[in-house]
RNA sequence: GGAGAAGUACCCAAGCCGGUCGAAGGGGACGGUUUGCUAAACCGUUAGUGGGGGCAACUCCAGCGAGGGUUCGAAUCCCUCCUUCUCCGCCA
């Protein structure tokens, strides 16, 4: 959410930016309904002012043996004078909240207009690897050597998911034992939450209403619930999880930063977004992923961000994988998102750069919808906090790097060294 | 899953046969007096927060788990939901 007294005073300011992001609004209407509502408020609070003074009294009058009944009369009026304005006012409020729940955060000055074509890279590490052999399509590889079961993940579960099997099971929680070890080293706390959380987690996020048809929902029992009858999902991303840690909370100043990284699978729905170039577990219905995050000072969340980008960075080099980082463009940022960074490595058999890890700073949109704030010892007053969020790191497209890129003409992988202490001592993947 | 009980400010807790109750009392915290220092004692302050109006001083509204309802008036009565505790059942 952005701040409305934002939007009161500096609309073109506003408007500039989200039109950076593709967003077209005028704030023209809105002021002026704001100018109403506030009209609105002034009057029935009056009313309201007006009840307890002379509610005050009635009992001195009762007590003074005075005859009351046409003061009951005359209030009964004031109360259903109120009791009509308070729904007008109400309508008011939810239309207009209802309006900025659909404006997307506003990119950081810094931020490029436009979408994809305008995303930058700002580094590259490694180079293309070239094989002497004909590569092959890490499908193959997993297949041949027993990693993964795509045709049970489908009995299973239908299109788009697998089952890791042997070695593959093991090569990923190796993986996630890796990324484990390093946040844990950099002095993040490490957090298992609960994979089905409720409506406001959403909300918090920056996902719903606008994206509540991606994610899994869960049906509330008989008689409880929403209006549509789903109060749960089952989370997409451990992001939505942590952003929710501090919901409704003021926190110490001298706390702050808080960081922390979870592991979760993440739920999606994908719906329509299946391409025969994506087989394979590139983009599937659940997926591993280990996520950071940071509630900062707004002062702090700007080289936040550059240490969480840094932090996936090195996890990727560690694994010795081609990799670079863009610079997104406003528009291919997340509507929750004032500027994102994405790593993406190299997959050979696509010939083109996958994301791994996306690393986004959200300013204070999260922190307003979930009120997270932080008392300021200066001030003394509660100010919004910083939320930052990036991947570290997703796993499904990690392992098809990691076949690919060591892949060995006779069908082996050579598994990174940073894994094999959690691989038994292994080397190789080999056909058993 | 069933049956009970309870949710009041930073914490504990009174109020709960409706009306100067936005809320007694205690603890804690903060400030002060006393003091060689500390402690103790005593005095004082302590609803934060959100939202209106006002240049401002200031003022008003909301708020006793959440949301509705009854009433001129609700912490107090009614309904729904959430959470916690106790007991029973079931179970990894």
């Amino acid at each position: 959410m952005l701040d409305i007294q934002l939007i009161r005073t500096q609309p073109e300011y506003v408007r500039e930016g989200l039109a950076r992001k593709g967003f077209a609004v005028d704030f023209g209407p809105f002021l002026e309904k704001d100018r109403l509502r506030r009209e609105a408020i002034f009057e029935v609070e009056n009313l309201k002012a007006e009840k307890n003074r002379v509610s005050a009294e009635i009992p001195q009058l009762k007590k003074a043996g005075k005859d009351v009944t046409e003061t009951l009369a005359r209030m009964k009026l004031v109360s259903d004078g109120i009791r009509a304005k308070d729904e007008a006012v109400a309508r008011m409020d939810a239309e207009q909240q209802a309006f900025l729940d659909t404006l997307p955060n506003l990119p950081f000055d810094d931020v490029v207009a436009g979408g994809k074509e305008n995303n930058r890279v700002v580094r590259v590490f490694g180079e293309k690897p070239q094989f002497a052999f004909p590569a092959r399509h890490h499908v193959d590889i997993v297949e041949s050597l027993g990693l993964i079961d795509y045709a049970r993940g489908v009995k299973l579960g239908g299109n788009g998911f697998w089952v890791y099997r042997r070695d593959g099971a093991r090569l990923e929680w190796a993986l996630l034992n890796y990324f484990i070890e390093q946040h844990l080293a950099d002095g993040y706390e490490f957090i298992l939450p609960p994979h089905i959380l409720n409506e406001a987690c959403g909300y918090t996020a920056g996902q719903f209403p606008k994206f509540r048809d991606d994610v899994f929902q869960l049906r509330a029992d008989e008689g409880a619930g929403g209006d549509a009858g789903f109060t749960h999902f089952i989370l997409p991303t451990a992001e939505t999880a942590l952003v929710n840690l501090h919901r409704d909370e003021i926190l110490d100043e001298d706390a702050l930063p808080f960081k922390y990284f979870a592991y979760t699978p993440c739920y999606r729905k994908e719906a329509g977004s299946y391409r025969a170039e994506e087989r394979g577990m590139i983009r599937g219905h659940q997926f591993n992923k280990i996520e950071m995050f940071q509630y900062t000072r707004p002062e702090d969340s700007e080289a936040a961000l550059e240490e969480l980008v840094g932090k996936a960075e090195r996890l990727v080099q560690g694994l010795g994988l081609h990799h670079r980082v863009s610079k997104l463009a406003a528009g291919d940022c997340s509507d929750a998102m004032r500027k994102t960074y994405d790593i993406e490595v190299w997959i050979p058999s696509m010939n083109d750069y996958k994301e791994v890890s996306s690393a986004s700073n959200a300013g204070d949109y999260q922190a307003r919808r979930g009120s997270m704030r932080f008392r300021r010892k200066e001030t003394g007053r509660p100010e919004f906090v910083h939320t930052l969020n990036a991947s570290g790191l997703a796993t499904s497209r990690i392992l098809p790097a990691i076949v690919e890129h060591g892949q060995c003409a006779d069908g082996s992988v050579v598994i990174p060294e940073v894994l094999r202490k959690w691989m038994g001592g292994q080397e190789r993947l080999e056909k058993k």
